[in-house]
RNA sequence: GGCGCGGUCGCCAAGUGGUAAGGCCGAGGACUGCAAAUCCCCUAUCGUCGGUUCGAUUCCGACCCGCGCCUCCA
């Protein structure tokens, strides 16, 4: 099976093809450390461990490498603010990124390689361009990448030279005036940055003094490093990132090492929150904390951010996550039924079903995993899958066939990275008191004495909680 | 101004040159001590105006409206 992906640099949808004898290069812009991730931040790194996923379903093998972000103008200054070394401050946010990432369900990247262990390999960059002219140093000691030498530049992003420089005219480069004198060109961007007093004990020795690397640099050779110097397939990350970042990688890259950086660009789209831009000073940037601390699941909150078409925007609401949530249960009671027909408990889909093995066919959902397959139409799976629950095939299917329905399933659900039956996919558990009032209502509904449990479930509610019965039992959900 | 994305049922959201998947919510029914859950069931002609076509939501053009990037924000 192949799959096909939208590439932001042809601005086509292509095939992704299998490297002959390697594996499939995949480089991701990772997280830059100074902080807890937000939701916008998953909703990129999350389809991109969908994409990863469905490849290595598909028969790709995949080396997925995501880079940590540790030396930037934020991580430097917050460490510096906290009076902790650099390394030692963005320790505790990469743990606390990875925490995020295993509650999300996220695979693990094959490597992950921090910028602070590849200074050496950044100063040999530099060294590179300037050798060949195509970088220099600024009259304030940092070293600059020299746009006009370069004659691709732009041609990720479709911007030519001359509407680079007519920048400084606009709004928009206004901001680039101010320390323009230290460069020959308004669109020159940094490779160095000399060493400055409020970076404290932050810097390092170079050929051309103190200072440290610039953060399009780290990229380029983080991705050089980590991919034995080849062309890599595939490139992603925010959309936001396509201009100046990556427009930067591929300058400094092919400038430096006379092969194309990379075939293919994946772009995400980004998150709006309510309706508006997601931002500091509008008080609504949510952390996955945030989200669980108000009743939701980290797997809603997954299928919330997977569930529609990378490249729109999502707009993210409250409302969306426990439409997620509900859909997820929905999910979840179908397999069950199919469970239950066999004769198996839920507890035995997981070890048994969800397999990361290459599936030949997916008989009854073939449709899903092939909108998978096609620039990752998450919603189209959804919907395909949705549509054979709506059919209520339960009793029609023989044990067999159910048995491979149930395969197709845990595959497309691997591929998703969505969980059923797992600690994850419930809501946070109701306080001892709320239970205590359960069990009292329970018992007086078995004694017939259902004044007493209306009374107390009125009570429950009232401490935001509802409750739903089973023949055999209580369930106690957030209101 | 440049580059790019979009306007499909109350909300979210797929999709195709031949008369619109799915999710949530809501209505009705079955079930239930009552609820909940579950099951059944109901709800759109696709921003506007032209053009191409036997036929367009889907192709082309114009217009209107939203949004992103062009400032080291995923």
């Amino acid at each position: 099976m192949s799959v096909k992906l939208y590439d932001t640099f042809s601005r086509s949808i292509k095939e992704l093809s299998k490297p002959n004898g390697r594996p499939f290069y995949y480089y991701c812009c990772g997280p830059t450390v100074y902080g807890p991730a937000h939701i916008g931040n998953f909703r990129t790194f999350l389809i991109q461990d969908v994409l990863s996923r469905v490849l290595e379903l598909a028969g790709y093998e995949v080396k997925h490498v995501r880079n940590i972000t540790d030396v930037d103008d934020k991580t430097i200054a917050r460490s510096q603010e906290k009076n902790q070394a650099l390394a030692d401050f963005t320790q505790e946010w990469i743990e606390k990124f990875h925490s995020d990432c295993h509650a999300l369900n996220m695979k693990p990247p094959s490597h992950e390689p921090k910028a602070l262990d590849y200074i050496s390999e950044q100063i040999d960059l530099i060294e590179a361009l300037i050798k060949k002219e195509h970088a220099y140093v600024g009259k304030d000691g940092s070293v600059y990448f020299r746009v006009q030498s370069c004659n691709a530049y732009g041609k990720l992003n479709r911007i030519n030279q001359s509407e680079l420089k007519t920048q400084a005219s606009n709004s928009a480069g206004q901001a680039n005036l101010a320390d323009e004198y230290d460069r020959e060109s308004i669109s020159d961007f940094a490779l160095w940055k000399a060493r400055k007093p409020e970076d404290g004990s932050n810097y390092w020795n170079s050929p051309w003094g103190e200072g440290r690397p610039g953060w399009h640099l780290e990229c380029s050779a983080m991705i050089h490093s980590s991919f034995h110097g080849e062309t890599i397939d595939l490139h992603g990350g925010g959309i936001d990132l396509c201009f100046p970042h990556h427009e930067n990688e591929i300058a400094q890259s092919e400038c430096a090492y006379s092969t194309p950086l990379c075939t293919h660009w994946f772009h995400s789209a980004h998150l709006k929150v309510e309706g508006e831009k997601m931002s500091k000073s509008l008080g609504n940037l949510f952390t996955l904390k945030d989200i669980q601390e108000k009743g939701i699941s980290p797997m809603a909150l997954r299928y919330t951010l997977i569930s529609s078409s990378y490249r729109q925007p999502l707009n993210f609401t409250f409302e969306g996550l426990v439409a997620s949530q509900t859909a997820l249960t929905k999910i979840e009671r179908f397999i069950e039924a199919l469970l239950q027909k066999i004769n198996l408990d839920s507890g035995n889909f997981n070890k048994r079903f969800i397999k990361p093995n290459t599936l030949n066919h997916f008989g009854l959902l073939e449709k899903a995993w092939d909108a998978l397959c096609n620039n990752l139409n998450t919603a189209a799976c959804l919907g395909n899958i949705f549509g054979l629950i709506g059919s209520n095939p339960t009793s029609k299917l023989s044990d067999a066939e159910i048995e491979d329905l149930l395969k197709s399933i845990g595959s497309l659900l691997y591929a998703l990275g969505i969980q059923v039956f797992n600690d994850q996919t419930k809501a946070l558990s109701a306080p001892q008191s709320v239970i205590e009032l359960a069990k009292q209502r329970w018992d007086a509904k078995q004694n017939k004495d259902y004044a007493k449990a209306d009374a107390l479930r009125v009570e429950i509610q009232a401490e935001g909680w509802d409750i739903k019965d089973t023949p055999t039992h209580f369930e106690l959900f957030p209101l």
